[in-house]
DNA sequence: ATGAAAGCGCTAACAG
DNA sequence: CTGTTAGCGCTTTCAT
């Protein structure tokens, strides 16, 4: 037909109010045009750029996220899987890379790409964007013991749920002992992820139990950034009494007075690899498990000079 | 049939890797337990705070969200909007009460409940869960005066796009004018939603070209926390030579030394109220349309002391 | 109670 | 190329 009746056509059925139903057309077409995606929170800035990034690389292709929320739970996480493959996603994109063994089994049943971020899984369930998280600490305390500092404390979350923030303890412990170090220096602040307030009264149990501390690595920038304000109140100098270091590149870290060393994760290049892996894998450029390193940045900044 | 039988048929299903289809059975029954929302941004804790609230209400119900981002854009909106009412939502949740006539008229169409948040519409389409920015920078303003500052200026984004920013900026001037105070101190500081670097440039220009500046009102904690460190870099003590007070609450706010004074527009209530609205609505215990208003608090803390 | 059959609104396959 | 028809996998209805 023309261009002009297709044009009138389209113009009548929206007057008529007319709205596409896509229930239908997922039906039968078997294509639902949703890509799922969890994350651990949705009020983190990071995990936000990772799905910015994800939402912008799909959405030239009309790929829509389908969003859910874990917090920082596997067997919630389990729960929103099921409940997201009912939808029928085109792919699905988790962060993290602990699981259920039912989750695994559900993923790998559903016959879609599976694709695991913000780690370096050692047992992938398909495709991988992410890093090491304890690497990229322990090129933070090389920093720092390069920097002259021997006593370093790390503050983080009081439990595993954030693995991420549990494999960044560990990294710190490996890097200290390989040092020769000791890496016992361990505040546990709360259940993560832990905020600006918690880090805080992490520097404060700190600051009194262990004075005699160099320096402090913190889970997060937001934490490292209350740890900041603590030492603040307490006119303890940032750096030169204390040296402090943070990890995410949040905005915070950068504008804070000092501005506090830090790690880049890059989060919404992330999410953008992520969703080129994904258009990759449905348009049949890519056969086998990717794995991509998205190599972190160490930023060294006025709080560790 | 007996419990045993049908946990035992279950586990078989399970077993062989059957998972429920959501897409045929929401053809079919007319309903897909999705509710649709749309926020500016995903990189905002406020809105990020609102989906939570929204998300933790509706889940007890099996419903899901489906989000979607605007980018401040009202064309970018309708588009979402269209996007969003093929999939067949229960019901559709919006940020701001700006909207093209389009827009208008699909949500009319679509026969579901329609909420608008974080404004108080003069035309709402269906219900509202709000409040009105201008009158909660207009208390900020009498706070300022009431402390004895009047060279009160105001730093927002550089376009209308963020209607509430620009909201806060008319309800600032019009407060200033009733207290026949110059409502020209007005710093324009890049595309909403502005950073907290273009805070702190713009609380840099704010210094050079009106140095007698006596009080600052940003448009969100992020920008005051910036517009803060600007003055800690130049040496400008905050509170004192210029108090600072920001928007949104956010926790930077309520850490930063000094903390600064703040509205807290109770994002996560104007979530949940949303989702109790929509379950209202859906049940049947709600009939015409409901106007919520959810009213921030004044927080006056350390920066404007 | 249980079982059979129709049908949701599209898309894909096939016939003309 | 256009027009017709079958059917996606559930839910609902209707008959037994």
């Amino acid at each position: 037909m023309s261009e002009a009746t297709r044009s009138a056509i389209l113009e009548v059925a929206d007057d008529l109010g007319y709205v596409f139903d896509s229930t239908a057309s997922n039906l039968r077409s078997q294509k639902t045009d949703f890509v799922a995606v969890t994350i651990p929170s949705i009020n983190n800035a990071n995990f936000a750029e990772t799905v910015g990034g994800l939402s912008d690389g799909l959405k030239e292709r009309g790929l829509q996220i389908l969003l859910g929320y874990t917090g920082y739970d596997i067997l919630e996480e389990e729960r929103l899987v099921e409940q997201l493959l009912r939808r029928r996603p085109e792919a699905i994109v988790l962060t993290g890379d602990r699981h259920t063994d039912r989750t695994r089994r559900l993923l790998i049943n559903a016959g879609i790409p599976v694709i695991e971020t913000w780690d370096l899984p050692v047992r992938p369930i398909g495709h991988v964007v992410g890093f090491s998280n304890a690497a990229a600490v322990r090129r933070m305390v090389d920093h720092l013991i390069r920097a002259g500092l021997a006593r370093i404390a790390f503050i983080g979350g009081d439990a595993d749920r954030d693995t991420r923030g549990a494999d960044r303890r560990l990294g710190f412990i490996a890097a200290m002992k390989e040092h020769g170090l000791d890496a016992t220096r361990l505040i546990a602040a709360g259940v993560p992820p832990i905020s600006m307030r918690e880090g805080a009264n992490a520097m404060a149990r700190l600051l009194e139990t262990m004075p005699d501390t160099q320096a402090v690595i913190c889970v997060s920038d937001l934490s490292a950034f209350g740890a900041l304000t603590e030492c603040q109140r307490r006119g303890v100098t940032v750096p030169g009494t204390v040296s402090i270091a943070g990890f995410g590149n949040h905005e915070i870290g950068a504008m804070s007075v000092p501005s506090l060393s830090t790690v880049n994760p890059f989060p919404r290049e992330i999410g953008s690899r992520a969703a080129a892996l994904i258009l990759d894998v449905l348009d049949g450029r890519q056969s086998g498990p990717a794995v991509t390193e998205v190599r972190p940045q160490l930023l060294v900044r006025e709080s560790s000079l």
